[in-house]
DNA sequence: TCAGGAAAGTGAACGGTGTAAACCGTAAAC
DNA sequence: GTTTACGGTTTACACCGTTCACTTTCCTGA
């Protein structure tokens, strides 16, 4: 019986047709979404020109199909969150997080069927192959670096492993969140910790955001999105720059 | 052709029917959504034994379904969060704010698909009857109503009208979501907007836990959620109580 | 008291979903 | 050149929300 095969060998003919059916199937997904369609294993089916049993020599289920979905539509977005940042100078450390930040918030509300599945989407009781998927999100590892580089060039005040609650300690040195960590030697994990604090209050601006469960004049003029970021700016050493990135964020918002 | 009926005579035999039947449909709904089952329209019908189209006289559609079970549950709910507030003495303005945050954590955590159902289900696109359900959410009166407790005990400083943003200010004077706003005056309505800054980190921690898109061990301590209340504690004047409404938090965590 | 009518409920049906099983041709592998 | 396994179809099942036609039941007004 044979080993597994070459790693670095070619990919043979079917492994090459079977890829770009893949990649047909979720450029179809993405492109129902898009459209206002519902996603569902039949859809996606006839726009490739299948039946949707077919679809279970691709994928295990209907949840499966949604999560290979959900990666590739995030790290499509995560590319738009860096070029984002990337229209601003490399030095400007503080710019260019609210302005990936700013991207992150309006792809949000353009497109919330997109954002419900990657960041709205139940992980907590399935197996490890959804568990992992979290550790493997882009856009959690776009975010940290531009945490780091802001911490490398002002080096804002982070808290000493020691200062936090155990689990928290055990979390940043051994992250089970998407966190690019590698490069940060371990006494100074404490950025991971303020990373979480940051995530999580983008995170709860977008998110009330996208459901609707806020006034919506403020999700209209932005003010309420603004306000979350302005006020988390200072605890990355960020306070002397709060007129500019406002400049930066109220630039992105109304495009 | 009669007009409406007499506003206070009794209610007719049938309607009263009509109402326990409603109760009797919700009733079943949330045993569906305890058990882990599926919300379905044959479901509970089947469980108060009708058919499904009988449902139809009494709701509209699936989601207006949804939208009376998520109304009840929120209303119930906010009954469990007001109950571990009255556990403190009144004068605890602090720790009852804190008792209910903790235990709206702790439920959305027990009862994820309730959770999802209130405080996740899209408003945005739907019709007004989903939007007055907005206004009339009651666990924004009873936050809306323990921090103006809050402010009236120790004066915590509050941004003056002229200080917000337009829009901000057209929110707070005239708001579209649930808040009780009506006893507090419109110099003071700067308080409206410290509300919602809360609410956003509230909801922010609380959606991110239970829709599992952080570290598990950090959901298992809760020390993300610890860090995102007492984060904000200081904004309502409460600094100097960190550690005991910390204990307050931690006694509900685990329970 | 009795007829009329509205309300409540049933059954069948339509179009949709995810998924399992049986089946078949063709392309790769020995 | 035979064999195997992959990729695909067809059929079928059990659900779903929703509509329509029909019946039963109960309340009401003359």
């Amino acid at each position: 019986m044979p080993l597994a095969p070459e790693p670095t060998t070619e990919p043979t003919r079917r492994e090459r047709q079977r890829e770009a059916t893949i990649a047909e199937i979720v450029a179809a997904s993405r492109a129902l979404l898009a459209d206002g369609s519902e996603l569902s294993l039949r859809a996606v089916a006839a726009r490739i020109g299948m039946t949707a049993p077919a679809l279970y020599r691709y994928v295990a289920s209907y949840q499966d199909l949604v999560d290979l979905v959900a990666y590739e539509i995030d790290t499509a977005a995560t590319a738009t969150f860096a070029a984002a940042a990337d229209l601003l100078p490399v030095d400007d450390v503080g710019g260019r997080l609210c302005a990936s930040a700013t991207e992150f918030r309006q792809w949000a509300l353009a497109s919330p069927r997109e954002f419900g599945l990657v960041f709205a989407n139940p992980i907590a009781d399935a197996a490890c192959v959804r568990r992992e998927m979290l550790t493997l999100s882009s856009s959690g590892h776009l975010f940290t670096d531009q945490l780091r580089a802001i911490w490398l060039a002002n080096g804002f005040p982070v808290p000493a492993l020691d200062d936090l609650p155990p689990t928290v300690r055990e979390s940043v040195l051994d992250p089970l969140i998407p966190a690019k960590v590698d490069g940060i030697a371990p006494e100074d994990r404490g950025l991971v910790w303020v990373y979480m604090q940051g995530w999580t209050r983008l995170y709860g601006v977008v998110a009330l955001e996208v459901f609707g469960h806020t006034d919506p004049r403020l999700i209209e003029s932005g003010d309420m999105f603004v306000d979350a970021v302005l006020g988390f700016a200072p605890t990355l050493g960020l306070a002397d720059d709060l007129p500019r990135l406002e400049r930066i964020i109220r630039r992105r918002l109304t495009r």
